[in-house]
DNA sequence: AGGGCTATGTTGACAGTGTCAAGATAAAAC
DNA sequence: GTTTTATCTTGACACTGTCAACATAGCCCT
C-alpha cells in the first residue's frame, strides 16, 4: 500500500511489522495483535513474519523492547534535572511512571504483562533493554537514600523492588480498573510518594 | 468418567466445570484453560457449558470469585488473631499475600488479570464478592492509622489503594518473574512492612 | 396421568488463531 | 553465470470461542 510496486521482497519487512503492531496495539489493545492482520497490514503473507521472529512473542518482545527503551530514556530525564530539588524529582519520577502507564495502557501491560516473560519466553534482545531500565531504580534509589530521602537501614536493591513494585501495583489496578480509576491518580501517587518519604515529611 | 451411568443430563455440571477448571488452573495455567477441554474433562459435549455461563469469562469470574471469597477469609483470620501486637499481624498479613500469590500464581493471575476485568467484563457476581474484599483493607488500614502503625495524615482509601497497589505490584513482579524471583519473598515482604511502618520503628 | 414448558444437553458450522512443511522467487556471493 | 541464501508464498493442521438448530428429559399444571 504504502509502496506503489509490491516487490516479491518486502524490503524491510521487520520494520514494518513492528511499526504496523505498534499502531495497532494502542488503537485496538495487546488481545486483538494477531501476526496474521499484522502481515496482512504489512501486505505480505502470514507466514512472512516467520522469517523476522522466531515467533508471536518475539515479535511482542521487540515492541516492548522499544517501551522499556523509552521510559528508561524518560527516567534519566527526570533523575537528572539539576535545576530540582530530589524530593520534586522523586515526586515528579512517581507521577510520570504511572502517567507513563495511564496514558499507554496497552503498551504498559505488554511490556509487564505475562506474555512475554513467562516460560523464560524473554527474548535476549528483550532482557538487554529491560535490565538497565531496573539497574537504573537501583541506581536512583541508591542516591534518594543518600539524600535521606529514602530509608537507609534497607539494602537498596530490595528497596528499589518495592518501590517499583508499589508503581507498578498501582499502574496496574488502575489499567485493569480494579479498585481505582483514574480520577484519583494524582491523589493516589501523591499518598504514595509521601509514604516513601515519611521521615523526611517528618522532620 | 465417575459416574457409572451417564444420563443426558449432568446433574450439577455447573460445579463440575468449575471443580475441573480449578484442577486445571493450578496444573496447567490460565492459559491452558480452554472451555472445550473444560468441557470434554466434565464428560460433556463442547457447548454445555453455555447453558450455565454466559461466556468463557463468566466461569472464570466464578473460579476468581472463589479465590477472592479464600482471600478474604484468610485476610479476616489473621487481622482478628488478638493475642498478637497489631505490627506482628501487618507483618504477617503482608507475608501471607505475598505467599498466597507465590503458592497459587495462576489463580492469583486469574484473579487479577485483565481477562475478568476489562471491557466491565466483570461479573456481578464476582464484584460482589471482590469489593467486600477491598472494603476489608480499607477497614485494616484505618485501623493501623489508629494504632499509629501508618500515618495518620493520608486518606485511608488512598492508603489502602497504595498499599494494596504495593502487595500487589510485588506480586505480580515475582510470578511473571520481572526483575525478582522466589528466593527473596521474604526479605521483599520485610521490606515493605518496614517501610509502611516507618515512623513506628524509628520511635 | 397426560401434555406442554423449560432447563439442559447434543451435533454442525463458522471464523478466527499460531505454526509447521514444502515450494517459489529474487538478491547476494562466489 | 552459477550457486547459495534470505525472503516470501500457498497448503495444511490442530486448536480456539461461539452461534444456530435440534434432542432429551425432568418439572409443573390441569
Amino acid at each position: 500500500m504504502a509502496n506503489a510496486v509490491q516487490s516479491y521482497h518486502h524490503g524491510d519487512l521487520r520494520s514494518a511489522l513492528i511499526e504496523a503492531a505498534t499502531a495497532r496495539l494502542s488503537e485496538y489493545g495487546v488481545d486483538s495483535l494477531s501476526l496474521r492482520k499484522l502481515a496482512e497490514d504489512a501486505g505480505v503473507s502470514r507466514t512472512a513474519p516467520y522469517h523476522h521472529f522466531k515467533d508471536k512473542s518475539a515479535l511482542l518482545s521487540a515492541i516492548a523492547a522499544k517501551g522499556f527503551s523509552d521510559w528508561h530514556t524518560a527516567a534519566k530525564r527526570i533523575f537528572e534535572q539539576e535545576d530540582k530539588t530530589p524530593q520534586a524529582r522523586f515526586r515528579e519520577f512517581v507521577h510520570e511512571y504511572i502517567g507513563y502507564a495511564a496514558d499507554n495502557p496497552e503498551m504498559y501491560e505488554l511490556m509487564f504483562g505475562r506474555t512475554i516473560w513467562q516460560n523464560q519466553a524473554a527474548t535476549n534482545d528483550l532482557k538487554e533493554v529491560a535490565f538497565p531500565c531496573f539497574q537504573f531504580q537501583v541506581t536512583m534509589t541508591r542516591y534518594w537514600q543518600d539524600k535521606g530521602l529514602l530509608p537507609n537501614n534497607q539494602d537498596a536493591l530490595r528497596l528499589a523492588q518495592v518501590t517499583w513494585g508499589t508503581l507498578h501495583g498501582i499502574a496496574r489496578l488502575l489499567i485493569d480498573g480494579i479498585y481505582a480509576d483514574s480520577s484519583h491518580i494524582e491523589e493516589m501517587c501523591d499518598c504514595a510518594a509521601d509514604l516513601f518519604m515519611q521521615k523526611q515529611m517528618d522532620v
